[in-house]
DNA sequence: TGAAATGTTGGGGCG
DNA sequence: ACGCCCCAACATTTC
């Protein structure tokens, strides 16, 4: 066999981008490289990949594909299927990929990897998208951490800074494998309808976009990040997690450049917001240790809990029309956007599951379907935070009063006017609480309550008292 | 990374 | 002048 025939094959999955690509940079440096995505859906039982998630991917892998020199292969299909043929059809030399940690895609993997071990081909897998491995981070006694604080703390102190990021390869000899027909274009990522033609104008999207949004941050948001991250009227946070999802931006860079920001004036904002970057990893490693938790509470004592299930209820939440009006902007905010303020997203939860006592999988799912940062290990692990159910959750007493929060963290209703314009004529006093303002009022800001927005859906004070009942059944 | 209920304190009005 | 009561304002406990 002609020697000069042999491809290097680099398999992309959450690693969408040319920079800190371990993988990438090593395959790139020893010959030539095959560039493949495998969309591989079919055998995914649960969490089969949202419609949010699946239009950012499209975009996301038309932007590498540029960065290829248009040279990335796409291919449809069980993955270890796909590589059957292309190891039939191509002179294989080794085959890279960073890893991934969703049940299914350590599923994959294993399946290609004894696919490869049994053609005796060479291949090796990086890891891209954990500041540390799952595995690295134990306790003294080798078990995974159950509270964040030590982990943190563990994981800060007693480990290697994570490594610096590495550089785009400068030279690079791609090759298209063109008996593949297939393009981006031919994958099931774009509905018919096209609900997301308002979400085009919103993100841009890709690695380059990515960096330009870390840059904003670092520059405009970090600096009073501390301070400003809880009012989702304030462009505080990063808008960095589908990125990170998707793996345009790793987060070696994220952590690397907010250090490099990090002067004694930022040092609160700086380590506030790595903290939130080790969440993501504490959920990652929390989700490798027990992968069933995508639907299975972590504490078995709630596996009797009286869960509702009330389509009328789930749908208004859905819908942004509860008649509470922070639930409804976040909801709505969500539906526009794809994204929702993080505070926004904790009062929304726990008027799901405490106020209207619906399932946290049904509000997973929803999330899961609607977020263009949608997160196996992120989703699952803050929904189950949030229902009281989870490791190192909030108590489950801890019920948000959605007017409050409203009150403390919206206090000029900026952000409830902007994604409820039926709202945004109502005088503050009763923009949290429409229902008490009185029917002048309500005519002047051109508001027919129940008709134009809805009356309250369910009663704060007996939803939280039956809340807490409920939970009193589960015993200790 | 709550909220409500309950407890405590201290200033001021008032008999 | 003094004690009593009221009630913010704050602290603590409970869910």
């Amino acid at each position: 066999m002609n020697n000069n025939n042999r491809v290097i094959i680099f398999w992309f999955r959450n690693d969408l981008r040319l920079s800190d690509n371990p993988g990438f940079s090593q395959a790139v440096s020893e010959g030539k490289v095959m560039p493949i995505y495998i969309f591989d859906q079919e055998s995914v039982e649960l969490f089969k990949m949202g419609s949010a998630s699946r239009w950012w991917l499209y975009h996301s892998l038309k932007s590498l594909d540029r960065s290829l020199q248009e040279k990335l292969n796409i291919y449809h299909g069980c993955s270890q299927e796909v590589f059957k043929k292309l190891l039939h059809l191509h002179n294989v030399e080794a085959i890279y990929w960073s890893r991934c940690y969703e049940p299914y895609q350590r599923e994959q993997e294993d399946a290609v990897s004894l696919l490869l071990q049994q053609h005796k081909i060479k291949f090796q897998y990086f890891n891209a998208s954990l500041l540390w491995e799952p595995g690295q981070i134990l306790t003294t006694n080798r078990q995974a951490y159950q509270r964040f604080t030590p982990f943190y703390g563990e994981a800060i102190l007693q480990n290697h800074a994570p490594r610096a990021p590495l550089p785009a390869p400068t030279t690079m000899v791609l090759l298209k494998d063109t008996n593949n027909p297939l393009d981006i274009d031919s994958l099931p990522l774009l509905s018919k309808t096209s609900w997301y033609t308002k979400m085009d104008s919103l993100w841009a999207i890709g690695e380059s976009p990515a960096q330009y949004e870390l840059s904003h941050f670092l520059k405009t948001r970090l600096p009073l990040y501390h301070k400003n991250r809880d009012f989702p009227a304030i462009p505080s946070t990063s808008r960095l997690s589908a990125y990170l999802h998707f793996g345009e931006i790793s987060p070696h860079q994220v952590w690397h450049s907010v250090q490099q920001e990090t002067t004694k004036f930022l040092k609160k904002d700086g380590d506030a917001f790595l903290r939130e970057l080790a969440w993501r990893e504490f959920f990652y490693h929390q989700l490798f240790h027990f992968p069933k938790l995508t639907w299975k509470n972590v504490q078995p004592k709630f596996d009797g809990f009286p869960w509702c299930h009330n389509e009328v209820l789930l749908k208004a939440w859905q819908q942004g029309k509860t008649g509470y009006p922070i639930i409804d902007a976040g909801m709505r905010e969500l539906w526009q956007t794809g994204t929702m303020h993080n505070r926004v997203r904790m009062i929304v939860a726990s008027f799901l599951t405490k106020n209207m006592l619906i399932d946290w999988r049904d509000g997973a799912a929803w999330f899961w379907d609607t977020l263009v940062d949608a997160d196996l290990a992120s989703n699952s692990c803050n929904w189950q935070w949030v229902a009281g159910c989870g490791v190192d959750a909030a108590p489950y007493f801890r019920i948000f009063n959605p007017v409050l929060q409203a009150e403390k963290f919206d206090p000029e209703g900026i952000y409830i006017r902007h994604y409820i314009p039926e709202l945004s004529q109502l005088p503050k006093k009763f923009l949290f609480t429409p229902w008490l303002a009185s029917k002048s009022i309500l005519e002047g800001a051109g508001i027919l309550l129940g008709k134009t927005y809805p009356i309250p859906i369910v009663d704060l004070q007996l939803s939280r008292e039956r809340a807490l009942e409920a939970y009193h059944s589960l015993g200790k």
